[in-house]
RNA sequence: GGGCCUGUAGCUCAGUUGGUUAGAGCGCAGUCCUGAUAAGACUGAGGUCCCCCGUUCGAGCCGGGGCUGGCCCA
């Protein structure tokens, strides 16, 4: 196809090629969007963007880290999935195949609580009188559910995955692959059963891990006690020591010094009490009524206190007297007791100087530290109380109790037998269950571990420093990652994967009650092979709790029965398997090579790296001993108005569902994109403001935040609204016309070379997963089609003829728009398949015509060599500034730019020079200046200053600088400008001495001389000639009228595209300066006639029905004015303007 | 308790190996421009660079101490 370059507009209203656009104040982006879904259901367009690349060589691994399907999608769920669907659909359109598998997280507690409280459960036997099996269905069914809700939303905030074929964690290929790594493990040795004082909620009645412990602290007061403990062979002599959990008292083995802080013996009332120095004073404030003046009688260390013996607060107790009440130890870590009936002090030196009585009640069956001090020392383990925090049997009066209530009893029982001291109230950070609130306790179970080996080991031996040569394999993003992950690998105990729950993972562990041999089962097939019971239960179920419970093996050790444990496993071991369950790996191994592994997963990083990432190491290492991602990018959170983080329980979500049909799914995505991924993100709407944007028909006002998120995308749709508005009138049609690039004008080139660069920026961004530099540039390259281009060329399609220069014009910004739909459609699917298609989607139908083009179905742009131009865009940039220094310079005239003015005088390099010349028609013009001439150097307009180099004057001259630099201070106009010449200058010191200045050390800076203006900008110096000549001055004048036509045009609500008759009346002088002018005044306002009255013509007539302005002399050079103007063809009613809802845009 | 990070304009944040007078965006005030625009251009107001001490000709930046907020690990 050719132009025709004489190729004229057509007479009458031509049909409008393109839907007519909608103005943005009425555009309804939710509703335009749901329009969108609606079609893209009809038109099958996610399928056919799923299966387009099915047969492509290249593949893109992505594996989606699994939703947790428990509640609707909060704003922050939107960002991470807004993530994925970038990268996912930047590298559909590079054609490369792909697995589009979205992942629920089913299994775990969380599931557990929330169906517990939907059926007002209070504890563990509320489950078991319900029923395992009916409660494990109600959280399948909840699961269910929220897996139903969350799809929904996605597909409304736009992403785009394989909907049908969502993976669960609850899925038996998820469940047996993690049995075949938990056998692998065992094979490795790896797994054991340990004891632990672990934190555990009483309700739940399970352990809580250190991660949610964190989620749950809280400030309470307690009341804490003051003991004393009788020492052996020592006649009314005390160990005084305090605790805040009187309810562990019961459990006390040992009391603990510091061996090397120092204690004082104190007497008082006839005892003698023992503690640390530093605290005696405190007895002074506990005294009460109780208790006397104190007297220190002496010091002791407290090495020299070890190993004293002490009468226990509650010998008399079954629990202590009975070591068959202990906790089993059998197939535990051996710890061998040392003289089982006696309490005694222990050296600890984490014992503070400053705490309590500085001596420490250990009870290594109720706290961590006493735990591990007690395997140190041999102590024994006494846990009192069952997983409902209630005392076993063996505890006197305690037995039956709860701990939460015996803080009184205890405090009675030690007053009665003469032990106790004194109370205390204490205010303290305790931890609590972060999901029913109750105070947690410390209880010592028997849990499951996978050993890590040992910390600190410089012959790296153990599955720690496996895993860590691993990480050290793959990308993290941001890099801070890789450290954080290594250091948790560092620190991490081995990992506690039993639960003592009901609803998820079956630890596929058997452990025999006979022996107590223990073993893994791999699979279900193994199971199959191994069962000599319950299989016929179990048979037609998923591997869950209870069926699976009833099968039992022969332990292949001595032959008794073993049982499954009773444990369901971490969740995190459910999420962990993904790379290999989702992959087939047990079923399928060739497709698991083909996918494995991932090129890319992205999570929020608060949690995942001891959670999601780490297990997914851990398993990897284990299988395969190889990492399971090649890049993990991490992203921070989305924090509300007030930077607290999204929480459900602390109401301070804001609900997707809510947000997305107040921003629109697109904002949202833009917003996400547009934002550095390790930082926080604000979300730019309280709850407030969209609780008052719901009640609210139609578009939303946005707030300021929102509005500049915004700003990119709404430009955009002007600069899309002004094309079609053009091409309507002219009834420009792409196809039509092909006018090569070369042939193009100046301001056509530099534009498409501006997109070159975008397309590389936005695709090297994309690349990387760097969303925020793809974005920017994106942003960038709208700015400049808005700002720059539209308004260097609108004046072209105000042409009446459609010549090869209108064409040109046409193309370019055609093929501007038409680009930046693809650049954008990862980010904003939504907007970009509505520009593209009422742009192109209707110019390359199919031969069979039955499917409509997508935006979505394209190829990613490929940067053009042929129209790279960076010359071109250096000169352009050059000229942009040119133009800011003018208005800059004009400003401080005060001189508008409707005002033409005679000249503008640049002063800039030799380089620049040949630049700007090419391109200085654009500057004039933007300018409204006649002319431009180059500055020499030195002018005589310009006026020279002296301006350090600091850097290279400090190098040289050091502790001189103070008087140098007052001396070039000082320094006149004409030595300035000798020197700009010379290139040398010598100034004297105040003390005498001579110092020489070099260009490199000193900058000559220019100002205008008076009577000029200048502006100045990194050595570029524009300089106005402010001077009006009566021309300059007419035509300034008529310039301004002009103006105040077309402003009236547009207050008439006329057409752009209306001829309209004028009347203007006024005095004599304007009246001829108009007359002078009047064929550019009919041109630029599309007057088919133009009248001018002047008062001596007699009494004005206005045409009927004219809208008229009266003009106040002030406002045009002195001339009182009236001006009037009419359509100059009636015609029907102008067509209604589009319906902003996103319907009915079928086509022509 | 240990480790790491942070503190700069009303808000969100930049600030290179130390270099005169500390920047950007938003917001605010004014002027201009506008035949698509809720756009844009220019100018201006607004700062104890958390505090103290030190090193240096010169410190937002380097060192020491303190305070603040946060993260990670116990």
């Amino acid at each position: 196809m050719t132009a025709s370059s004489t190729r004229a507009r057509k007479s009458g209203k031509p049909k409008a090629p393109f839907t007519p656009v909608p103005p943005l104040a009425r555009l309804d982006l939710p509703a335009l969007e749901r329009a969108w879904q609606a079609r893209w259901q009809d038109e099958g367009t996610m399928e056919r963007y799923l299966n387009r690349n099915e047969l492509a060589e290249q593949r893109y691994s992505f594996i989606d880290g699994p939703i947790t399907a428990n509640n609707q999608m909060g704003v922050h769920h939107a960002w991470n999935r807004a993530l994925k669907d970038y990268y996912q659909r930047y590298h559909t359109m590079l054609g490369h195949r792909q697995r589009y598998q979205n992942g629920f997280d089913c299994q775990g507690l969380w599931v557990e609580v929330e169906v517990e409280k939907e059926f007002k459960f209070k504890s563990k036997r509320d489950i078991e009188d319900y029923g395992i099996a009916a409660f494990v269905e109600r959280c399948k069914e909840r699961v269910q559910r929220f897996a139903d809700l969350i799809t929904e939303q996605s597909k409304r905030l736009g992403y785009w995955m394989h909907w049908d074929d969502s993976y669960y964690t609850m899925s038996e290929e998820n469940n047996y692959t993690i049995w075949h790594f938990l056998k692998t493990c065992n094979e490795r040795g790896l797994i054991y059963k340990g004891r632990d004082a672990m934190p555990w909620c009483p309700r739940c009645a399970t352990g809580i891990s250190d991660m949610e412990i964190n989620e749950g602290r809280k400030e309470v007061q307690h009341t804490s006690l003051y003991v004393r403990f009788p020492l052996k062979n020592r006649e009314h002599e005390y160990l005084l020591v305090w605790t805040t959990t009187p309810w562990t008292l019961p459990a006390n083995v040992a009391a603990a010094v510091n061996p090397d802080l120092t204690y004082a013996k104190v007497e008082q009332d006839g005892n003698t009490y023992y503690l640390s120095k530093d605290l005696v004073a405190k007895l002074a404030k506990l005294r009460g009524k109780q208790h006397g003046e104190y007297t220190v009688v002496g010091e002791l260390s407290g090495a020299e206190m070890v190993g004293w013996e002490y009468s226990g607060p509650f010998d008399e107790l079954q629990a202590w007297r009975d070591l068959s009440l202990d906790i089993d130890l059998k197939n535990t870590r051996p710890v061998s007791l040392r003289n089982p009936l006696v309490h005694r002090v222990v050296a600890w030196k984490e014992v503070a100087a400053a705490e309590g009585t500085g001596i420490v009640h250990i009870a290594p069956g109720c706290g961590r530290e006493d735990f591990g001090l007690g395997k140190e020392e041999g102590l024994r383990v006494i846990a009192p109380i069952d997983e409902d925090g209630v005392y076993f049997a063996g505890y006197g009066a305690f037995t039956g109790q709860y701990v939460g209530e015996v803080a009184r009893p205890v405090m009675d029982d030690l007053k009665a037998k003469g032990i106790f001291y004194q109370t205390e109230t204490i205010q303290h950070v305790y931890p609590h269950c972060w999901r029913c609130g109750t105070e947690l306790v410390f209880r010592n179970v028997e849990e499951w571990f996978i050993n890590m080996g040992p910390k600190d080991d410089p012959n790296r031996n153990g599955l720690r420093y496996e895993i860590m040569d691993v990480v050290e394999q793959i990308r993290w993003l941001p890099d801070f990652g890789l450290e954080r992950e290594l250091d948790w690998l560092r620190n991490m105990e081995d990992w506690m994967i039993s639960k003592k729950r009901y609803w998820g993972l079956a630890l596929p562990i058997f452990q025999c009650d006979q022996c107590g041999h223990f073993e893994v089962m791999g699979s279900r097939e193994e199971l199959h092979e191994r069962a000599v019971t319950g299989w016929d239960v179990f048979d037609g179920h998923t591997p869950h709790r209870p069926y699976v419970d009833a099968v039992k093996i022969n332990c292949s050790t001595c032959g008794h029965l073993a049982e499954r444990v009773k444990d369901v496993g971490n969740p995190w071991l459910d999420a962990g398997i993904v790379p290999y369950a989702t992959l087939k790996y047990n079923t399928d191994r060739d497709y698991w090579r083909e996918w494995f592994p991932a090129d890319f997963i992205t999570e929020s990083f608060p949690g995942q790296f001891r959670n999601w990432f780490y297990s997914m190491l851990v398993m990897s290492t284990v299988l395969e001993d190889a990492p399971p991602f090649k890049t993990v990018l991490g992203f921070a959170s989305v924090v509300d108005h007030q930077g607290n983080q999204m929480s459900k329980s602390k109401g301070t979500a804001i609900w997707f569902a809510e947000a997305v049909e107040v921003l629109g799914a697109d904002t949202m995505r833009w917003l996400y994109a547009t934002q550095p991924p390790e930082q926080d993100v604000w979300f730019p709407l309280t709850p407030e403001e969209l609780r008052a944007a719901q009640g609210h028909a139609g578009p939303v006002r946005l707030n300021d935040k929102l509005h500049q998120i915004r700003s990119t995308l709404d430009t955009l749709w002007n600069v899309y609204s002004f094309f079609v508005t053009y091409a309507n009138i002219d009834g420009f049609d792409p196809a039509q016309y092909d006018v090569p690039a070369a042939k193009r004008a100046d301001v056509d080139r530099w534009l498409l070379a501006e997109l070159q660069e975008t397309v590389r920026l936005v695709t090297e961004g994309l690349d990387d997963f760097n969303s925020v530099q793809s974005a920017n540039a994106i942003s960038d390259f709208i700015e400049q089609v808005s700002n720059w281009y539209i308004r260097r060329v609108r004046r072209r399609f105000w042409k009446n003829a459609m010549d090869d220069d209108k064409a040109a014009a046409y193309l370019t910004l055609y093929e501007a728009l038409v680009a930046i739909t693809k650049l954008l459609a990862p980010f904003t699917p939504f907007l970009a398949e509505e520009i593209y298609t009422n742009l192109a989607g209707q110019l390359a139908e199919t031969p069979d015509g039955a499917v409509r083009p997508s935006v979505h179905l394209t190829d990613w742009p490929k940067v053009d060599p042929a129209l790279v131009n960076a010359d071109l865009r250096t000169e352009t940039r050059l000229v942009q500034r040119v133009v800011n220094l003018g208005r800059a310079a004009r400003e401080k005239v005060g001189q508008r730019v409707r005002q033409p003015l005679g000249m503008l005088y640049v002063r800039v390099g030799e380089a620049d020079q040949q630049r700007l010349a090419r391109l200085a028609d654009q500057a004039l013009d933007e300018l409204n200046i006649k002319a431009l001439q180059f500055l020499p150097q030195h002018s005589e307009m310009l006026t020279a200053s002296l301006k350090p180099r600091m850097a290279a004057l400090g190098q040289k001259y050091r502790a001189k600088m103070q008087p140098i630099l007052a001396a070039i201070k000082a320094v006149s106009g004409d030595d300035a400008l000798t020197f700009a010449t010379v290139g040398e200058l010598t100034v004297t010191l105040p003390d005498g001495e001579t110092v020489t200045l070099t260009p490199a050390e000193v900058e000559v800076a220019a100002s205008a001389q008076a009577g000029y203006v200048a502006a100045e900008d990194h050595g570029l110096v524009v300089v106005l000639d402010a001077s009006l000549t009566p021309e300059l001055e007419a035509e300034g004048t008529v310039r301004d009228l002009t103006h105040m036509v077309n402003a009236l045009r547009k207050k008439a609500d006329f057409a752009i595209e209306d001829h309209i008759h004028t009347t203007i009346v006024t005095d004599a002088a304007l009246a001829t300066v108009i007359e002078q002018f009047a064929d550019y005044v009919r041109e630029e306002t599309l007057s088919d006639t133009l009248t001018v009255l002047r008062p001596d013509d007699g009494p004005p007539a206005l045409p009927d029905g004219a809208v008229t302005e009266d003009v106040p002399a002030a406002k045009l050079g002195n001339h009182a004015t009236t001006v009037a103007i009419t359509r100059a063809v009636k015609k029907p009613a102008r067509a209604k303007a589009p319906k902003a809802n996103g319907d009915g845009k079928g086509g022509k």
